[in-house]
DNA sequence: GGGCTAGTACTACCTGGGTAGTTGAACCGG
DNA sequence: CCGGTTCAACTACCCAGGTAGTACTAGCCC
């Protein structure tokens, strides 16, 4: 478990086709995320490899290319990402974020209202864990 | 702008000891995070160099020493780090954010409660907002 | 005044993200 | 069989965070 969990922005735009995909070629997540980003292929390609010496994507040979798809969970990397940055900016105090979110943010009226029956529920389950002790 | 990115955890570390102290000199940043990370004392001399050649920090030399204090305010770093951080992690969607915070953090019942009305005060903005813009 | 001390400045190195050129191999069309 | 195309691999940079040793300097004590 090495720190510095924090993946960059092209990294996880890159997972993020993956993710969405399943599987894709470099040429292919490089031509998804030509828009976002214009980017060389061989800096999609070297990433890539990056990735996967991180063991974050894997490989498997199809003709004369590779197909790629990631091996780490979506969730996975948001827990761990979210926990390291937390840790960075609002050490141990993960409401603090939350706070923040709310009071700084455009969050709109219908998330808003999600996010309280989320709320709801979780106070829910804390109120039922303390009953049964 | 003031490209301020993601800072590390030794920035933010030394930064925190700022804005709590006001002003503070290496050798007191130092003192103040050695149970935290025990580090050299010119390790917090290079940081704090390098947190004045952003702007992040100011420093007085006061008899043979320097005083240092934070010249950014912390909730301007909390505002552009979290920013930089939703945009990365799930791009234009903070609430998505906010829901896994209060999924998969532990958040206490009282917290759950305070960040309840947080969200009821901003729905009632909100809705103020719609009715008059 | 001469050496000790405290404290900054300078320099160096490692790591990892990001960016891309160059190389080399496999393959395809003629 | 040869030349062009298409890949992945290798190599090389840049930059910033992090870490710390060493050099220099201003002041202090005897």
């Amino acid at each position: 478990m090495s720190g510095s969990r924090l993946l960059g922005g092209l990294q996880l735009a890159i997972l993020r086709v993956l993710w969405e995909r399943g599987e894709a070629t470099a040429a292919q997540v490089h031509e998804e995320l030509l828009p976002e980003k214009r980017l060389a292929l061989t800096t999609i390609a070297t990433m890539l490899s990056k990735l996967e010496r991180k063991g974050l994507v894997r490989h498997r040979p199809e003709g004369r290319q590779y197909v790629y798809r990631a091996a780490a969970a979506e969730e996975e990397i948001h827990r761990s990402m979210v926990a390291e940055f937390v840790e960075r900016l609002f050490p141990g105090n993960p409401a603090a974020l939350v706070n923040h979110l709310l009071s700084e943010c455009e969050i709109d009226f219908a998330e808003l209202d999600q996010l309280r029956a989320l709320i709801a529920l979780r106070q829910e389950l804390a109120r039922k864990e303390a009953a049964d002790g």
